[in-house]
RNA sequence: GGCCACGUGGCGGAAUGGUUACGCAGCGGAUUGCAAAUCCGUCUAUUCCGGUUCGAUUCCGGACGUGGCCUCCA
């Protein structure tokens, strides 16, 4: 992929509430942070949007930035309470500590998995929160220094009136919220507002040495001092889904802005859209909660198994600031498009060969379509042009229409030779010499317009799994039949 | 209750102060003995009510509706 600096690409950012031109602190070092998973339960299809809308947008940066000049850091959040509940009730005979540890191992490698499957690069980098405690320590105690934090009840809290704009990202105002509406209001707190930097742990509980006493850190803290130690104390993209605006960004950003004296912890901050299950929020007790593997491996949603490539068009079908309704007919129909597209490269006549493979890899996408995608991710404008490559009739196209869906990680060389290839390997184990001896039997018949001879030859073909195709000679006019198998 | 989004054909879904892209489905045609596949063509839409304007789907106000946050859910 190539440096392509004349593409100016457009944000729609949180903080202004605008879409702006995207500017970069560095252009030889653009630095994107998006909250990552916390590791207690396997990832249902709502945590895939904001895996895949950002990976699109790693590509979009690294394209016109360079490979070697993207830093991309999506965490995974490894010391929870929710973790905590998950350990102990899957392995109620571990050591807590030891059955942690497996939760969250076991839950790190199926999200690798799944991500890898709706073929999402890997991040540049990936920290664990339990890496960077010590850096959470030293953050709080910072805060403390500045008058920021205080101790109250053996926590540590963050102290909301000490920082004039805080609510600004969600453009709250504090005594606005109905603080406690629905939980009760600890008394030890300032301001209803506050929360945990850190917390005292019991002897059970995982914890670690601090000035305040063996705890953990609040979950707010690890972006805060991961970005940090990453990219840097000011960076400029920060992703997640719209519910993390409040208070987890908001969280953040006070932190962050406190502890480095700092006006802004990112330039950019992006949210996705929620998502849906047939027009009912996703829930467990509602019986519609999916995970990405049970899509990819079981027929619980649509009765069938579900492509990675397929999850990741059905996702960005819709553009990502949208909500969607995640729903089995919009799987079919990214199915069906889907398939057709990789049908059109292969019918223009590109190979995928490895001796084609470094040529190939470097296809690259025309410049309206990145031009859609520059201007704020915009996914329906970058379709449209992809059906206007797949509706052409030349290699050219093909190749137009590869080096696009490439750049959005919808296909790639492998996936395409397996594609390829499981058309080729599709007359492994029938019998192709008894197929053509029927076809051209039915030809015969054809010829001598004895069509209920021809029918019962289809026919049985038909229930021997192989469906014809009748097609017409360009030149001569003549009829050819060929064949595929039915799945 | 406060705050934030959003409302475009049967469905998905952009864009736009001046004939509403693109796709799926449908319909029609080509091809075919019929079918499948393929190709070509094509119907249908800006939630409602006011206002600004020569002109509003777009801007402003209101109504209705949907979703989200205010709770350590992406």
């Amino acid at each position: 992929m190539t440096i392509d600096s004349k593409i100016k690409i457009k944000l729609y950012n949180t903080l202004s509430r605008k879409k702006q031109d995207f500017v970069p602190i560095k252009t030889d070092n653009v630095r994107l942070y998006v909250c990552g998973p916390t590791v207690y339960d396997y990832a249902h299809i709502g945590n895939a949007r904001p895996v895949i809308v950002f990976d699109v947008l790693f590509r979009l940066l690294r394209h016109v930035y360079g490979e070697n000049h993207v830093t991309y850091v999506r965490n995974i959040t490894d010391v929870d309470d929710k973790i905590n509940a998950r350990a102990a009730q899957d392995f109620p005979n571990l050591e807590l500590n030891e059955a942690i540890k497996k939760v969250t191992q076991k839950t790190t490698d199926q999200f690798h998995k799944d991500v890898k499957a709706l073929l999402c690069l890997k991040p540049s980098f990936e920290p664990r929160a339990t890496d960077h405690i010590d850096g959470m320590i030293e953050m709080v105690k910072l805060l403390i220094e500045k008058k920021h934090a205080y101790v109250a009840s053996g926590e540590v809290l963050f102290d909301v009136n000490s920082m004039k704009n805080y609510g600004a990202l969600s453009n709250r105002k504090l005594d606005e919220q109905k603080a406690g509406a629905r939980i009760k209001v600890e008394e030890h707190k300032k301001n209803p507002g506050d929360f945990v930097l850190w917390k005292l742990s019991s002897e059970s509980e995982p914890g670690w040495q601090s000035p305040w006493g063996r705890g953990r850190p609040g979950w707010h803290l690890e972006c805060s001092v991961m970005s940090e130690a990453l990219l840097g104390k000011q960076f400029d993209i920060h992703g997640g889904g719209l519910d993390l605006i409040f208070p987890h960004h908001e969280n953040e950003i006070a932190q962050s802005c406190c502890a480095h004296d700092n006006d802004k912890m990112a330039n950019y901050w992006l949210h996705n859209g929620f998502l849906q299950i047939e027009g009912k929020k996703m829930s467990k007790s509602d019986g519609n909660f999916i995970t990405i593997s049970e899509l990819l491996e079981s027929d619980k949603f649509g009765d069938k198994k579900w492509p990675g490539d397929v999850l990741r068009l059905a996702m960005l079908m819709t553009n990502y600031k949208e909500p969607i309704d995640f729903c089995v007919a919009r799987l079919e129909e990214a199915e069906k498009i889907l398939g057709k597209w990789k049908n059109t490269i292969l019918a223009l006549g590109l190979k995928f060969d490895e001796a084609n493979r470094v040529e190939i890899e470097a296809l690259g996408p025309c410049s309206k379509l990145l031009f859609a995608l520059a201007d704020d991710m915009n996914m329906s404008g970058v379709i449209s042009h992809l059906h206007r490559h797949a509706s052409g009739k030349k290699l050219h196209n093909a190749n137009r229409l590869f080096g696009s869906l490439q750049l959005l990680g919808l296909v790639n060389f492998a996936t395409m030779q397996e594609f390829q290839q499981a058309r080729e390997n599709q007359n492994q184990g029938v019998d192709v010499v008894l197929i053509e001896r029927q076809i051209s039997l039915r030809l015969q018949a054809l010829s001598e317009k004895n069509w209920q001879e021809a029918d019962i030859i289809r026919n049985e073909l038909a229930t021997a799994g192989i469906s014809l195709k009748d097609g017409k000679d360009e030149k001569t006019g003549e009829r050819i039949t060929s064949w595929e198998i039915k799945k």
